[in-house]
RNA sequence: UGGACUAUGGUGUAAUGGCAGCACAACAGGUUUUGGUUCUGUUUGUCCAAGUUCGAAUCUUGGUAGUCCAACCA
């Protein structure tokens, strides 16, 4: 029974470590060969692709193997949690293609983890402490050193029971008193020093309104959730492995004298997601919102997942992206270019190609008819034959990009320069004569002979020549705004970096975040022409301005008004050679 | 300085005591109506030292370096 759980491997080169772990569990009937995760976040952020990576764990180990994943966010603090997160958690897994078995709360289980608590205080596990936190933090002793034993530590059960009631009861002020759990002040494991795992929170849940007061913590919430819902994995990232001989403690004390067999979650941890010129914290994350240093949290120069959503990525680019990094226990940090890769592998399968002009100057062709216009077929994706076609206008006067123009050219400009014949994609042949300049010397007109034996079909047309243009009709095309992104931040490494600004001029994030963020991280371009075919995309439209990049219409983008973002560039090998 | 964890090309990852492979990046070239795509090739690696073994990236010991842990956050 347990074998018909273990898919066939061979399509895939190797396992992860998870995965292995999984495989094992099953082969020994761990768990009675059931497998259920969950994915736990907090309501207290959006959800950016450090969680996608976790997400991609958490619902693939369960699709792998034929269990399920729920869905269960750990409310367990109402002062930083919101409705609004729930919302759009729930629309990101979605968006990535995930679809959860259940929705669960920890705060569904306020009552199971109260009673527990009550059976724990009664065992003489647990007793309630009127210090001071920072008298607690005293106490605690430090990594090399032992902490000591609180003098409420030994107090009457019936004092603690009285005692913790009222701290429900909202008789107690915050601060003022908490619920530890009686364990080893002298353990190397902070996490065993006669942990909190009660404090009073006078604020409204946003489930549970104000029903209680007292509060579990995540280290008394987290295993025992697990252990209601009959979670077999528990999957999370690297900082939480000192966390897990508690985790395996509360477990153990949570089971006992009501289930006798081996069901019960295990934890494994895995490396979380670092990518580099990236800051991921939801610390920093807020205050770059709060501070307006960027545009909101779906500002596409965030690491969101709404951001890259907004910005035209995928849900397939990231998974490509999850998939290519792996999962391992080394704390690695992940190149953004290999992001860019994923993206671009995808988009380069799916996008439409279009024609888009963003830093426009005119053509004329002075031997092309005056007020004749001609439909030129544009394939819409070389990459898929079943994509079809669109036509595109063609006249007299065109758009290209000042950038394909030079008058004096170095050898291996393959572009419009007098005397040099090019090739307008999907049109003619032409000759690049000459061009008019301003007072200033600015280029103002560029001027081209067509070859009219070289239409696009015509045998003519096959003639050897180095460079393709793209271009759009002046008559016949629509003004856009063209958004370009870059990078947000300078540093390699924006979370050590930061850290170590604040130590040497002993500053806030916010001004150490104002020293490393690139001031060229958007370019607006208003003044760009884009094709008619352009005229009905949407958000979501994958669309590649052939030449320059992939892009998505924006959510602010209206018929009156175009907006384009600019996913990520083309590879540019020539940019390259003309460094 | 206590405990836990980690170390493979520039970056990420594979190897499960038996030929160090893959991807990204970089570089060179072919194809191309996108200087895109694609194809071919090139460069670059087992942290250090001892040990076990016929054989070590893998096991052991000791170093070195890095990450995490002392929130009434999760």
């Amino acid at each position: 029974m347990t074998e018909t759980n273990i898919p066939d491997s061979s399509e895939k080169k190797s396992l992860n470590f998870i995965e292995q772990i999984v495989e094992k569990d099953l082969k020994e009937g761990k768990n009675n060969g059931k497998i259920q995760t969950r994915f736990p976040p907090e309501p207290n952020g959006y959800l950016h692709i450090g969680h996608a990576k976790a997400i991609c764990m958490d619902f693939g180990i369960a699709q792998r193997y034929g269990g399920v994943c729920n869905l269960r966010f750990d409310d367990t603090n109402p002062t930083k949690e919101d409705v609004e997160y729930v919302e759009a958690i729930k629309e990101d897994i979605q968006w990535l293609g995930f679809q959860w078995g259940n929705e669960y709360y920890a705060s569904d289980y306020f009552q199971q983890l109260w009673d527990f608590a009550i059976h724990l205080i009664k065992q003489g596990k647990a007793y309630v402490d009127e210090q001071t936190s920072e008298e607690i933090a005293a106490q605690k002793g430090t990594p090399t050193q032992p902490g000591i034993e609180s003098p409420y530590r030994n107090r009457p059960i019936e004092e603690t029971l009285a005692l913790f009631e009222q701290m429900n009861r909202g008789e107690i002020e915050e601060g003022k008193m908490v619920l530890r759990a009686k364990i080893d002040m002298a353990s190397p494991n902070m996490h065993f020093r006669d942990p909190i795992i009660y404090r009073v929170v006078k604020t409204p849940h946003h489930r549970t309104g104000d029903t209680w007061k007292a509060y579990p913590m995540y280290d008394f919430a987290h295993g025992q959730s697990d252990y209601f819902e009959g979670v077999t994995h528990s999957l999370c990232t690297l900082e939480f492995v000192p966390h897990r001989p508690l985790y395996d403690l509360f477990v153990d004390w949570v089971k006992d004298g009501q289930d006798l067999d081996d069901n019960r979650p295990r934890q494994y941890e895995f490396n979380k997601l670092n990518l580099s010129y990236t800051l991921m914290s939801k610390r920093n994350l807020l205050i770059l919102v709060k501070e307006g240093l960027v545009d909101g949290w779906d500002d596409p120069r965030m690491p969101t997942l709404c951001a890259f959503r907004r910005r035209g990525y995928s849900p397939e680019s990231i998974h490509k992206f999850v998939d290519k990094i792996g999962y391992t226990t080394y704390d690695a940090l992940n190149d953004f270019a290999l992001l860019e890769s994923a993206v671009r592998e995808d988009l380069n399968a799916r996008s439409t190609r279009v024609s888009a002009v963003i830093d426009p100057v005119k053509l004329i062709l002075t031997n092309y008819p005056e007020g004749q216009v001609e439909e030129m077929e544009a394939i819409n994706n070389p990459e898929d034959p079943n994509a079809g076609s669109h036509t595109i206008e063609f006249s007299r006067e065109l758009w290209i990009e000042r950038e394909d123009f030079m008058e004096n050219a170095p050898k291996k400009y393959f572009r419009m320069t007098p005397g040099q014949e090019v090739r307008l994609k999907n049109a003619y042949i032409v000759k690049c004569t000459g061009c008019k300049k301003d007072e200033a010397g600015n280029v103002v007109e560029v001027y081209a002979e067509y070859d009219p034996n070289t239409k696009s079909g015509m045998p003519e047309a096959n003639r050897k020549v180095k460079g393709t243009l793209h271009w759009v009709s002046c008559g016949h095309c629509l003004q856009a705004e063209v958004r370009l992104y870059d990078r947000l931040w300078n540093v390699e490494n924006p979370r050590d970096e930061m850290a170590a600004i604040r130590e040497a001029k002993n500053c806030s994030a916010l001004e150490a975040m104002k020293e490393m963020i690139n001031p060229d991280s958007l370019k607006v371009l208003t003044h760009c022409y884009v094709e008619k075919f352009l005229a009905t995309a949407r958000p979501l439209d994958y669309l590649q301005f052939q030449r320059i990049g992939y892009f998505n219409v924006d959510k602010d983008s209206t018929p009156g008004h175009l907006v384009f973002n600019r996913t990520v560039s083309l590879k540019d090998t020539w940019k390259k050679i003309n460094k």
